[in-house]
DNA sequence: GTCTATAGACGGATAGAC
DNA sequence: GTCTATCCGTCTATAGAC
């Protein structure tokens, strides 16, 4: 079902973490062994703690070969945007396409592993493992500071705690999205499936859309306070 | 952070049962050992295998004690909207309040362990995990059916595929709406977090409905097939 | 039902030859 | 850089005394 990158990499310590990265979508961290990894990697057990120090490190690396570039891409988005409007405020449909929009491109992308390491990355935000989450909060901290900020910026007469938690509720429609449609749905009578990823982007787009512009409940209107 | 159940159980095999919840929402199922949750509990190592005849079993034990009872009350809500309705369709804000607000309520729960198991439920709706996918797939099977076939009469004139994946991301938007603002958001500069578990809901299902009720994207307008 | 002790497999990591 | 061999810790599960 996981497809494998379509051409395997000549060096060892790419074949390891393109393992890896499989593996991790499909066992978990605690749940792949680095006989494992090494095993479908072709390579040597001790390999990975040649090439990477530990099994931890490796974990982080595989982490940041793809997100550091995900990240800057979000970011480079947000400043084009802002560079635009010369100082007014974005749209925020446009500030949710940035960010969104660029991890749902990456998603896409099954020719050179993106989709399998989105679908990691979902899987992991919800994983509360100690030292990946101290490393991926780390990882977003610009990311969220800067796109938080400008939806607060877009949206000024919205509670910040609203946007906030919108913003949350995104990100978990978004984990889902690329997760796909497998797991719970399987023993459903479903055969209106179309997973066709072309059509994903805008799926999501007009839901996520949807939720943030909805009217605000009651209890946000009554205590608000900024 | 994590608030264990104010009265520790007497009974042994309930006592683990609310240890193995406990951690396995912080460590998940790999990362949380049999000696961890015999520890927790007080009670010897070899009590799982007694109580339980295993691991694996255990992990089942521990979501069937309470995944059950939600599932029954999400169908008998469902039933009293249709009786009350009397063959005409429901609204869909009803029904997604039957599915949702019936998590989040749970979810509340800090006195019965509620709020944890729902977290767990939350965290392990991604993990792939063969066997749990396998056994939560089986317990939710006759939920997703009767909920989605509410939600495909409700709105006749969206395609299903539109329905099935508006559920999948507000089922995503629930998860992260139970694993609360932790995380992520750690490193962010932000003061206006306010996780009052009064106003999740509200905020959750304004969110919701308005993802429910967004245009549709073009592409599923032009290729509209049922 | 509860306990100790242990079997037997597997985990990450490393030393040292090539 | 790659390999074999191995250390040592932890894992689940179970046998058998109480």
């Amino acid at each position: 079902m996981t497809a494998a990158p379509p051409t395997v990499a000549h060096d060892t310590r790419d074949r390891i973490l393109d393992a890896a990265e499989r593996l991790f979508v499909e066992h978990g961290f605690d749940g792949t062994s680095m006989r494992m990894i090494t095993g479908a990697a072709n390579a040597n057990l001790a390999a990975v703690n040649y090439h990477f120090g530990s099994k931890d490190a490796l974990v982080q690396a595989v982490f940041r070969r793809r997100l550091t570039a995900l990240n800057r891409e979000r970011l480079a988005e947000l400043d084009r945007l802002e560079a635009d409007a010369g100082g007014a405020p974005l749209k925020p449909s446009r500030i949710v396409e940035a960010f969104f929009g660029t991890a749902l491109h990456m998603a896409a992308d099954t020719e050179h592993g993106g989709r399998t390491f989105m679908r990691l990355l979902a899987r992991t935000y919800n994983e509360s493992n100690a030292f990946v989450r101290q490393f991926l909060a780390e990882e977003y901290a610009e990311v969220t500071d800067r796109f938080l900020g400008a939806l607060f910026a877009a949206l000024p007469e919205v509670p910040r705690a609203e946007i906030l938690w919108r913003f949350h509720f995104m990100t978990g429609a978004m984990a889902f999205a690329i997760s796909g449609l497998g797991g719970l749905y399987e023993l459903a009578d479903i055969s209106a499936a179309d997973d066709n990823p072309q059509r994903l982007l805008p799926r999501l787009m007009s839901f996520l859309l949807g939720g943030l512009r909805a009217p605000l409940p009651d209890a946000a209107l009554a205590g608000a306070r900024n």
